[in-house]
DNA sequence: CTGAAAGCGCTAACAA
DNA sequence: TTGTTAGCGCTTTCAG
């Protein structure tokens, strides 16, 4: 067995034709015979013939990859994304290209103009927006096809596809009030009075704000002891404040919305830690949709952001500008759907 | 801004020097003076140049990425895998390729041999061998540097860094006893008689097999009912079969050592809606040691293998491998280790 | 220390 | 339908 790889012109010569014919018929490209492409495909397939992708990328300026961009994959949410999102591309022909982040803005911008994957071999960029302004994005992208999810700008420089953050957060705490809740509490980053709202929307605020206009809606209090402040969105971060709350005092919660699932499941760890019962003391909500949600006890109600459909439409976006890689074509902004997944967290007993 | 990347030459024409000048000051190679690397690395981030990694590989035959396959990115333990081994790539200077084959042999290969991502664009593979024999890897992957994690083929053709399956189950299986479950089960593929870990060894059939030497060793009884098979190792199989053996009777045990940590947190849910408490009514230990463990009410007391030391190893091979690129170097099979995580689903009240 | 020439493997454009 | 030519952007080799 050869160690270096077989090239075209190995099979030409195998095949007794001209590696451009091989090229030609390998690609199901016009112009070969029926005949003298299945001899080729054969004789390809036994020497174990495969395209050298830097050469044929070198050449075309294609390489049919898309980078998919995440924060970090072992995060519930993001393990979700990827999987959605790998299948996605290959479903659509390309070859998915996956990076985390870690949240450094900086490892971000090295990942996308490091020496290595810099724009030069991927066709494409989808990334998760978080932590990223469209802005320095488009920088880095220099105007390749991209997609970002679920950024929040008002003026979006790239397109993209978001969640139904308002809508689903004011879904979840009118739930909750619909099943006898009162003294509603909000898992989130921060308290927010409503002119924190006007500028720089992310995701997280959005949510913060339709739960509040929700809360309001309903004649429920919003306040700054409405809200669980938490310095990230992960179960950890979730856990701490909920421990540090209930060490000031008793929880004055019979419903909590978190503002999204790694913070739900968090809570109710910390919960059952302060001998609070869920969904009997407090029933819980969380949003996105994880798939660990269904597996916990108790099971948890969240909002659950149609991810089929978000792959969908980011496919769609991506494709429609790689077609017109010629030019512009204005930024869209289109938003996904959601369902409320009631399980047990919220169950009345 | 030039919608066309930038080139040795613009950088060249721009620094007035040669684009070989160029070339060797961007990769800090021998031949260039000081005072012009910096000139030319100046103007070369000036406007924006990026390696076209297609061009570079093409030349030089490498890439710098390292393709990493597993099953299925959104499942707990995969996407723990993936992002150590991702970072530990990154680490050491290489970039991480990563590939799902949704449990498809079929879907392995095309991904390992299709026309893109042949082998011809990575420097070398890291998989997780699961349903896939070190034979058929070697052979897709045709001698380029490789290493697979926990292949536990008696006579390896490629290098593999394994989990400590025996030992780890062993020590499960103790630990329940040690807790004062005289009735143990197990969660796991099949019952498995002695003949039956003869052959084809694979991580899940070591793992009973430690656990049925356990049982034997103190003197507890091993036959088909103590194992609950499942069809697969998530939480959706094993709550099926929870289910299954729930609704033919009591469960007769009061300690279950689940074969990975997935069936444990599934039978744990499982259990629940049997009105079975864990640990109170039975005892549940896991293996791997996945994120979400600790967040499950009850927290999951587990075999949790050295993520950290995997990592290491898996590189430090795949270096040797890549240094000693002209010729053999002999399989390897390195063994990692593990500590007993006690948590709640195993305590004593 | 610097640059010119050649070619990695492939494919667009054209010629036969 | 098939083959020839040229060159993508880079780097190895060797000359200046």
């Amino acid at each position: 067995m050869k160690r270096s790889a077989a090239t075209l012109k190995d099979v030409a010569s195998a095949a007794g034709v001209s590696a451009m014919t091989v090229s030609k018929a390998l690609r199901n490209a016009p112009g070969v015979s029926d005949k003298t492409r299945e001899r080729v495909l054969a004789i390809a397939q036994n020497i174990g013939y495969e395209t050298n992708v830097s050469a044929s990328a070198l050449k075309t300026g294609r390489s049919g990859i898309i980078q998919i961009i995440v924060n970090e994959y072992d995060i519930p949410f993001y393990s979700k994304l990827i999987d959605v999102m790998s299948s996605a591309v290959v479903a659509n022909g390309y070859t998915p290209f996956l990076q985390q982040t870690k949240y450094s803005s900086a490892a971000l911008q090295s990942t996308l103009s490091s020496s290595l994957f810099s724009g030069v071999l991927s066709d494409g960029v989808i990334a998760h927006a978080s932590g990223l302004s469209g802005d320095l994005f488009e920088k880095i992208v220099h105007g390749k096809p991209a997609v970002l999810i679920d950024s929040c700008e008002e003026q979006p420089v790239v397109s993209s596809v978001v969640f139904p953050n308002e809508e689903g957060a004011r879904a979840a705490v009118q739930y909750l009030a619909e099943r006898g809740c009162r003294n509603i509490g909000l898992i989130g980053p921060s308290y927010l009075e409503k002119k924190d709202f006007l500028h720089s929307p992310s995701p997280m605020k959005l949510r913060m704000r339709g739960a509040r206009a929700a809360l309001l809606d309903l004649g429920l209090p919003y306040d700054e002891s409405t809200v669980i402040a938490v310095e990230g969105m992960s179960e950890e971060h979730a856990i701490d404040s909920v421990h540090e709350l209930a060490k000031s005092g008793r929880i004055p919660f019979d419903g909590l919305f978190c503002l999204n699932d790694s913070a739900a499941i968090g809570a109710i760890r910390a919960l059952a830690d302060c001998g609070i019962r869920v969904p009997d003391d407090v029933k819980v909500i969380g949003f996105d949709g994880v798939r660990e949600g269904g597996f916990h006890v108790p099971s948890l109600t969240t909002i659950s952001v149609d991810m089929q459909q978000l792959a969908r439409l980011v496919m769609l976006s991506l494709k429609q500008q790689i077609d017109h890689e010629g030019e512009p074509l204005t930024a869209t902004k289109t938003t996904i759907g959601f369902t409320l997944l009631e399980r047990e967290s919220t169950q009345s007993r």
